[in-house]
DNA sequence: CCAGACGTTGTT
DNA sequence: GTCTGG
DNA sequence: CCAGACGTTGTT
DNA sequence: GTCTGG
């Protein structure tokens, strides 16, 4: 699955390799965590940079509460499932990231590693997103990270994945004239493991509150 | 028709 | 909002 | 994902 | 054990 991350490169640089003006700003992040703003790209007329809560909380939700377990959405029945299938159609988004972690189950004890590309670029884990209004009149733009079964190198570490799209395959994901689940349902697969590297990191990373290079330690 | 759920992960 | 179950 | 709380009453 | 918060 997918339930931290970082994006240390600067959002300059970001938008740049995903074709969108640079409108935000952001310090480096070492330990991104549910219920925090990410950087997303999206489409909303043009495409842009936004900043979205991570955490699905449905436009029906009564709950802001219930955003905190929706972190992810699995690939394998987002086509049927109520809470998503709406969104396939017109809110896909791109959640930018340059590494996350995983938690690997040895013995007892679980091992946190901090999976990356071979050549340390940034990627976009497949997203979708929503708005939510709150009683109080806060409007409330949420998303989640698609997931899958796990490549081979993942296999190693644990039994789900994260959607990576290969850059060409951003295009279509956030094109919104593309709207059939057969046209966007074959991009979510295991990103290829011969691209991929894992390293385990220190146990820092276990609490949310702990931040900075010192993680990747 | 209305009522009620709507999610993932991991662990057992 | 949209789907399932009764 | 992990960490940390998990309750009520009454009083301030 | 289960839920909430970050």
């Amino acid at each position: 699955m997918c339930g931290r991350f970082t994006l240390i490169t600067d959002l300059q640089t970001i938008a740049e390799i995903f074709g969108v003006p640079a409108t935000l700003e952001a310090q480096p992040r070492y330990n991104i965590a549910p219920s925090q703003e990410v950087v997303a790209i999206l489409h909303e007329g043009q495409r842009q940079m936004a900043w979205l809560r991570w955490g699905l909380i449905p436009s029906w939700a009564r709950e802001e509460a219930i955003g905190n377990r929706m972190i992810n959405a699995r690939a394998e029945t987002l086509a049927e499932k109520p809470s998503f299938k709406r969104l396939l159609r017109s809110r896909r988004c791109l959640v930018v990231a340059d590494g996350f972690y995983e938690w690997q189950q040895t013995n007892g004890s679980k091992k946190p590693m901090y999976i990356t590309l071979r050549d340390g670029s940034p990627f976009a884990f497949a997203g979708l997103w929503d708005q939510w209004s709150a009683a109080d009149g806060r409007l409330l733009r949420t998303c989640t990270i698609v997931t899958t079964e796990p490549n081979e190198l993942l296999a190693t570490i644990h039994n789900r994945m994260p959607v990576i799209l290969p850059r060409e395959d951003c295009e279509r994901w956030l094109d919104p004239t593309v709207q059939e689940a057969e046209a966007l349902l074959p991009l979510l697969r295991p990103y290829p493991a011969a691209e991929m590297q894992a390293r385990p990191v220190s146990r820092l990373v276990n609490d949310p509150r702990n931040e900075g290079a010192a993680l990747l330690a």
